[in-house]
DNA sequence: TATGAATGAGAGTTCATTCAT
DNA sequence: CATGAATGAACTCTCATTCAT
């Protein structure tokens, strides 16, 4: 009795725990991504961090093995953010080119205008850091491509074409993740005029639209 | 006879010291881009700039007023070649779509692959590095929107079509530099398998010729 | 009660590490004042300052700003120093001439000959360094006026005189400090032969009480 | 003939080479002294002092032998005219005290006022700077003090008196340049408020009688 | 767990001085 | 005489990371 008392006891404080060290997680990460977003990647110490986030400079290397590692997990999380964020746009859609256009509006709508630091720190801050970061920002990448690929091939399933090349869905897909990055850099980075992102997001989706039917081929009359 | 023979022989030494001034200016830099490129901006340090230049530290601040305005100038002289040579491919193909194929294989051919070191400063270490940078890299893609932008509407001109939208010819033309930069990241700077970069233009090609024919309607029938 | 023990020992270690940092402070500044004071100013590196007080060059800077706020500490330290040395041979005095004589004796006696170093700081290293540090030499001597004249009015209350004119009792302070000054100057820091410095002083308290009369002119027969 | 008029010749250009040459070392002087005075001898770079001369850097080292030595001679030159300044007024007045008064009154008007730099070079600039520098300034403030106590000397002869103790005249003139030295530094230096410096030399003057007076007793009753 | 003082390598930058031309 | 580009030692300062408490 005694004993499962004082397991439940310290099973509690251990779930407590676990729940304060998660919360004290997220609260650095909370903290680094408007510095890094704002101040730079380079400009932000992990003492600013620590001090932003309210704990000491210690406990941000009890939760993270170093600044680098911080970023990363930082990107991660928010490379994760947009993955889902636009796969479940592509699920509403089902296996249809409105996939895309709903894909496309939601990362505005969704993701660069309510949270432009993490655009930031998808886009600018984690550029060319160091070679694992780097590598993050490639796995991430190419997860999204993936997802998008996906969409591609199973609206093609569904619609029965087939493509130019045996590269051209590569193409299509990045060209895609092209085409939202630099409008994004543009637009919300580099906050280029308060233009009408809704109607570049539908002219953005045309022009995609296009591509991908120039390079899909339907199968028969 | 000897007054003027000195003369010359001044304005000879005095031509021989700028040339020597301009080519030590050339020699830095050469130094620089691949340090840049290779080990990253802030990994490298302005002595080993000295280094591999084979001049002194001081040299290096005596041509460029710090690392900053080492990276600026290099960047910015990565972006006037980059326009010049997509410039000229414009020029040749006249105002027609062809423009955008030439350029499109140009900026492979003639750019990212000749010139690795020169497509990772400008997509990737110039990137997030201070607000004076990135001033710096906007202006580029300004200018490089201006020059597309302005064949675009050369094209529009010659072929009688309108823009679905007021926003379209600004929609194409990011639309087009931001394939292109995503293309050359997955497979130049992250040189991602060696995968057939002539398929992949040429794709490429075919997909924003499919976009911009969504965006621009013809007159009449 | 263990609590309450180990709330104390908190606070013992609290205040251990409180009277640490002030050592640790006053270490640095202990090893500076010498090395400023034979070295000179701009001579002494804040490494050779660290090698001296037995830390790393980072801890320097986590007590000073800058080199030039070590500089200014040290300086208000001797200041504050000087000021309570004379302060309180004026008090011992009364408002009485005495007090004069005192101050000046002290000047010498308990300030210059045993802390050379710190006299060559307030009188030679700290002019002319920068105008943060010149300010704050202003203040000093400031504070020094205003400490005089204090001792000078309380006189004039006691004795019953007037002052020449309205600016004589400014002149009468900053000649007596501009006399112990000088004097300081040329026989302490110049270290003009090992002369008679008590004989030095009394004339000096002479020659500035006959200067005192001269402009306090007793206001009745 | 030809001889004597190629040597004739000789001489004339020799001439106007040596004047030339003293041409061009008073510009080099006359270009520092406002840069040393006004942002100071460490802030000032021999290329500063040399654009502002209007010659090259090489040049500035070839009339000096480096930038200490441009100090000194800038300080000798200013210590020399303050002495010929004050001399000329203890000439004009004869062995009295009034030459103390006109040679006071010299030294603000004819010195301070119109030379701010030239006092600023004097008090400040040259404090501390190195050994060298330091020597040169007590040099001049010897023979300022030998003019000083020749003054004395000569005035005691005139007028019968006898000094207090052997050190009273070394500490008469010592007083009365520490007098003259703090009213400049607080009053030209510092530019506190704009006084009247008219009536503070009038009464530093009666000051300093005092002071000598109480220091030189008359020889009989 | 938690703290935050301590470390120290490393970077950018300056500038007095030299010397080939 | 005159130039001014070239040198490079030396300095200040930063900050990611560690570790005794």
């Amino acid at each position: 009795m005694l004993n499962s008392e004082s397991k439940q006891a310290l099973s509690k404080s251990a779930l407590r725990r676990k729940r304060e060290r998660e919360q004290r997680y997220q609260t650095i990460l909370n903290a680094a991504e408007p510095l890094f977003a704002r101040k730079g990647y380079h400009q932000t110490s992990i003492e600013s961090i620590a001090d932003t986030a309210e704990v000491s400079v210690g406990m941000v290397y009890f939760y993270f093995k170093n600044k680098e590692d911080l970023l990363i997990h930082l990107l991660d999380e928010i490379g994760f953010r947009l993955r889902s964020l636009l796969g479940a746009e592509f699920e509403k859609a089902g296996a249809s080119l409105k996939g895309f256009e709903l894909a496309g509006k939601a990362f505005f709508e969704k993701f660069c205008v309510p949270y432009p630091d993490k655009a930031v720190i998808l886009y600018r801050e984690s550029v060319g850091q160091s070679d694992l970061v780097e590598t993050h920002r490639k796995l991430i990448f190419d997860k999204l491509k993936e997802d998008v690929i996906g969409a591609l091939f199973r609206m093609k399933e569904n619609m029965g074409f087939r493509f130019q090349s045996e590269v051209s869905a590569d193409v299509i897909v990045i060209s895609i993740l092209g085409i939202y990055e630099r409008i994004a850099y543009q637009y919300i980075i580099w906050q280029e005029r308060s233009i009408d992102l809704k109607k570049i997001g539908q002219d953005a989706v045309a022009f995609l639209v296009g591509g991908i039917n120039s390079l899909c081929i339907m199968e028969n009359g």
